[in-house]
DNA sequence: GTTTCGATAGTCT
DNA sequence: GACTATCGAAACA
């Protein structure tokens, strides 16, 4: 079953901004799995006058688990957080600047019911709506850190369909740069991990 | 309906 | 020793 072509690398290596807002609709796809990305969060470097992002874990400089960040873009950046869950990212802009996008929340198209059984939860819209849901639906782990999503088993495709809408807010669970507008969602999706404010 | 809180382990100070 | 880009259950209203 295609899904669409496989993104490419020069799709990545641009601003996060961008990387953040274009890939909203496409096709997350790890091994036979297959879900369409609803809502993204940017972390950047600094913003466009020169602050620096302290909500980006590479605002704590180059170490070895931020080393993936600043290098080339098309790779998955995964961590764990609190323990118990790991967060899915992309690495955006050109080698050497850091910037990388949080997946928050996806859509399942294909692979529905090895995802409930990943989950243990049956309803379609609880089992990938959050950063944490998705990577446990999908399967993917710190094991993909590092990995070329342009290539391999996990990747992201675009089968010509955007959101209709894209809305905007700041970004979720974080207490650093907490006002920044880097959250970005398919205003129409059911799929999201946080109910849109009115 | 909304808010609070515990689980749990890796990273950095 | 503190903190964390979360989740889900429990408590409260």
């Amino acid at each position: 079953m295609r899904k669409g072509r496989i993104l490419p690398r020069s799709f990545y290596s641009r601003p996060t901004i961008e990387v953040a807002r274009g890939l909203l609709g496409k096709i997350l796809v790890h091994g036979d799995a297959a879900a369409r990305i609803v809502e993204t969060e940017a972390y950047l470097a600094q913003d466009a006058e020169g602050r620096i992002d302290f909500a980006a874990h590479a605002s704590r400089g180059l170490t070895a688990s931020t080393r993936v960040i600043f290098g080339p873009p098309g790779y998955a950046y995964v961590y764990l957080i609190y323990g118990m869950y790991e967060c899915l990212n992309f690495v955006a802009e050109p080698a050497g600047l850091a910037g990388c996008v949080l997946i928050r929340a996806v859509e399942p198209l294909s692979g529905i019911e090895t995802m409930r059984e990943r989950r243990r939860v049956e309803p379609i819209h609880k089992l990938a709506n959050g950063p944490g849901k998705l990577t446990i639906a999908l399967g993917i782990s710190r094991s993909n850190n590092g990995q070329d999503v342009t290539r391999g088993t996990l990747t992201v495709r675009d089968d010509g369909v955007k959101p209709q809408a894209i809305g905007v807010s700041s970004r979720i669970g974080i207490r650093k740069s907490v006002d920044w507008p880097l959250r970005f969602f398919d205003a129409g999706s059911p799929f999201l991990s946080v109910a849109p404010k009115r």
